[in-house]
DNA sequence: ATGAAAGCGCTAACAC
DNA sequence: GTGTTAGCGCTTTCAT
């Protein structure tokens, strides 16, 4: 070996042990052109031979660009998210570079912090699914040169964002709860201080108040999913209780159907297995994988150069009737 | 502004605009001691105004590590992996480390493309749920020092390595099916080229040997998970058809359900819902949160120093019985 | 076609 | 406590 001493080796061993220039050793790496063939295969030989890879730390410091971008969604592991980590992930392999992602778990510091370090590392640009709406501390990283473009929910600035048409979506769904007979329609939802989930309150309204239905405080819950089942079992212990329940997510959906009680039911997200549930789940679904894709490909447009005025994309939602909407009262 | 120039402010220009030295304004990014409170309040005014944050890149250069871990899977939008991928997460944020990950979608290629650019990103250490079985091209980078784990399936390579009880789970889902009086048990996985679907019909195969039960490779068939529906269909109208099926993985578990037969089954993997259906599905369940966690320990346990022979860790296997593994035949 | 020198932004080692 | 210097491994610029 020719290491000079530990660790890996360097362009300058390569260059030593090739008996080269060390910028001949760079040409080869980078595929410059101007290299004489002969030259360039017995650099090849000698990068082969010890192994050498580019230290892309030292190469970013440099050119001042990473080829990376970071994604910062609520968690990895939720389908949702994960369907659109994996659509920004090909998008970016397409354009040549890697995604960094990471958990914010809905906690506004948490996903300031991934935020920063994320620029820290000189991300190229960022997707983020917003966690706060305060997003003060972005200002000075777009004015750096970083693009960022918010996902799902709106972020506290004015960059390209994508979104879901949440309002329209649920209230197609409870339009569609509606149309076969039901009066009696709880609403069982996230908390409102979260964008999707005070859109699709404001979508369920909006559909009681087209069908000439009172709105009735008492249908109406909001909070974390763990509360869902509880509340459905006390409304429906009530008097005039509901026939009909819109799940404001997928999570909430999932706990109306372990409570046991099959009240009708249309859900806001599709799930797997959906349908091999008896009845079948009816829902609104959103389209996680062209989410991502579509934020991955507006941010790389900006990065490409583009100067225009933040774009705001909504994306359509689909309801699919498979049974326990069409439940009668 | 003080920037010289274009772009992001450095730690030169914060020590210009607060007429300090460079190193002291190190001193105070780093929150090293030895800073006078008076000096590092006026340091770190100015680093608020300026926007100032540390270039990550030229640190690492420096400093040779880069605190990032480099995961990859066979696809992080799978349920499996990206509960693996949030649990590598989560021990890595522990450790201040920032995860890089990426999907090989099952291409050896693909995964050594992944494993070489995280190390030219000079990640400190790689966790890799292998997609092939030569991993020569790992050696020199593990000769280099960065600290490498296997996950969920062996590697070519004598490095740390996490799996699940693979045969010993199919062992334990078959020998269930024995005891509910089935002889006729079809078997129906991945291809068995990939190690962790090989060890599982070995397991079915051992639980057949162990209640004396005959080998028949016409209730065998291996292959992509949206061949196994049209399979079991041809199974069943066969004559003697099986009265009871092992799915050999969470897609298979699926798409058997979804064929609309409903021999008795067991399946390897558990999924959400499995306990909605009716009747409830009967799995052999892995962890893999315990198994990306497990990784990842082992990993920072490395590069912490551990310098100990190679560690093989096999997780245990759960069955959960939910119905469908206890219909008679 | 090849090479020499400068410097990206930071930290380590050593003054003062 | 604070400052100076050198250099991490690479690309850029300019020479040859």
């Amino acid at each position: 070996m020719t290491d000079s001493g530990r660790g890996r080796p360097t362009m300058k061993d390569v260059a030593a042990e090739a008996g080269v220039a060390l910028k001949t050793v760079s040409r080869v790496v980078n595929g410059e052109a101007g290299v004489a063939p002969a030259m360039a295969e017995r650099v090849e030989a000698v990068i082969e031979r010890l192994g050498y890879r580019r230290n892309e730390s030292a190469r970013v410091l440099r050119r001042g660009r990473t080829a990376s971008i970071g994604l910062v969604i609520e968690d990895v592991a939720d389908p949702f998210y994960s369907g659109l980590n994996r659509a920004v992930e090909d998008v970016a392999l397409r354009h040549g570079s890697l995604v960094l992602s990471g958990s914010s778990g809905e906690d506004p510091r948490r996903e300031r912090e991934l935020v920063l370090t994320f620029c820290a590392r000189r991300v190229d640009g960022l997707i983020i699914v917003p966690a706060g709406s305060d997003h003060s501390y972005l200002r000075s990283e777009l004015d750096a040169g970083i693009a960022a473009v918010f996902a799902d929910r709106p972020g506290g600035l004015d960059v390209d964002t994508v979104l879901c048409d949440n309002s329209g979506g649920a209230r197609a769904g409870v339009a569609h709860l509606v149309g076969h007979g039901h009066r009696r329609i709880a609403f069982i939802g996230d908390d409102p201080s979260i964008y999707t989930a005070a859109e699709r309150l404001a979508g369920y309204r909006r559909a009681l108040g087209e069908a000439g239905l009172p709105y009735d405080g008492s249908l109406v819950a909001t909070g974390p999913a763990a509360q869902a089942g509880p509340v459905l079992t006390r409304m429906l212990s009530g008097d005039d209780p509901p026939t009909a329940v819109f799940a404001g997510n997928g999570r909430i959906t999932v706990a109306v159907l372990r409570t046991g009680h099959r009240p009708a039911l249309v859900g806001f997200d599709d799930f797997e297995l959906a349908d091999l549930l008896v009845p079948g789940v009816t829902v609104v679904a959103q389209d996680p994988v062209r989410l991502g894709a579509t934020a991955a490909e507006l941010l790389f447009r900006r990065l490409a150069g583009d100067r225009g005025t933040p774009e705001r994309v909504e994306l359509p939602t689909r309801l699919i009737p498979r049974g326990s909407g069409e439940l009668p009262p």
